[in-house]
DNA sequence: TGTATTCAATACAGTAATGTATCGAACAGG
DNA sequence: CCTGTTCGATACATTACTGTATTGAATACA
């Protein structure tokens, strides 16, 4: 299904850059315009190449955007990790857990609300079309098995567990995310500035409500 | 920025008709390709139309797209409005209240998928163009009011009341709604019914958060 | 250094979508 | 009725996008 158009050709350096370079800015290019609104020919004039390259890189539009769903999982995942070792090195006690975790969340990546667009985007997308969901749910559940880590342990760490179904949990952590960072957006773009405030406060409410102490 | 290509034409039944079916038409083909994928031409064809008669009416796709938020939120307000009248006539009393509550939002509509969808489209829309941010924030702010009155409403019914601010209670609220009617789905699409629970129970979770006994 | 290969650019043909200008059937008001 | 207006259909010109086939410069390799 995600099939180079000449099987098994050896990745050349030159391939690899064309090909990271497209993907860079099929990202850009969805989020700015969603990926109906972007066709083959704006990703490639984004990237500065002509659609040659593209066709001869990827054999579809959605094998492109296979590729790309794969790297921003990737990415999240790099995140998750980061954050755990670093919270095991330098650990906060108490409640304070919860708003040092946002914290590490949220000022991890400027380009965050790229990928937070691309990923509504495909969200959208598997919601439209219901047959890709169980492909799509296969690959982000790596994702979901490190954030749960992430937040069983910082919980103990703040001498609280679960006191709903990890699922349950996962959900409503992701929801509070969503919002929140959606809220926070609008909010800066209404003239406030930037209040990280209102994403730390959704997710410090959605924390508690699945947790209780240990 | 909303005019008729002819400005105070009156409008006649046949016109009122014709601009319904584009509208719905465009609810139904921006829930299946989204914004971009939904061109006037098939916006048209689905309507049973040709271009002419959506000229004829709007005269730009943004144009078209304004009058559907519009008419999405006075839907849900209606919704919301129908939900607060039951509810006092047949009062369910303690924590039962928020499945109540829920059931009530959930079982409301079949097409709610669609407007869910639509609702989704548009919100990547105004964080895509913060520059219209304001004015739909203003739109939506009669929806926030009255769920919010919904919620105290409810809240107090079932010897509750509200624990954090009522801007951050709504904002969890729209949160748990919209991961759990995705969660719902994308349980469906993965072969298990539609698995109303899903939704029912992170909503309720986060209910109980952002209140307390009174 | 010469030859083979790789890979993006170019050229081309075909399709889809846009917006405008015009036409004519349906439907008023008298 | 019939006469003027309304409104959607049709026709047309233009532009955007797609995908393929071919070309030629850069690169790898010997």
């Amino acid at each position: 299904m995600t099939e180079q158009p000449t099987p098994p050709t050896r990745i050349t350096p030159r391939r690899a850059a064309t090909r990271q370079r497209l993907l860079a800015a099929a990202s850009a290019v969805i989020a700015e315009r969603g990926v109906n609104g972007a066709s083959v020919e704006s990703i490639c004039e984004e990237a500065g190449f002509t659609r040659g390259a593209f066709y001869s890189n990827f054999a579809t539009k959605e094998d492109l955007l296979n590729e790309l769903m794969s790297q921003k999982h990737d990415e999240l995942l790099g995140r998750i990790r980061t954050i755990l070792e670093r919270s095991a090195q330098d650990p906060p006690a108490g409640v304070e857990m919860v708003d040092y975790l946002v914290d590490q969340v949220m000022a991890a990546n400027p380009q965050d609300r790229e990928s937070r667009l691309v990923e509504s985007e495909v969200g959208l997308y598997l919601i439209r079309n219901p047959e890709h969901a169980p492909l799509l749910l296969k690959a982000m559940q790596p994702f979901r098995d490190e954030l749960l880590r992430l937040l069983t342990v910082g919980l103990a760490r703040a001498g609280r567990r679960l006191a709903v179904a990890p699922e349950d949990a996962l959900n409503a952590v992701i929801a509070g995310y969503e919002t929140g960072t959606t809220a926070m957006w609008v909010a800066a773009a209404s003239g406030h500035g930037e209040d990280l405030d209102v994403c730390r406060r959704t997710l410090t409410i959605i924390v508690k409500a699945i947790s209780e102490p240990a």
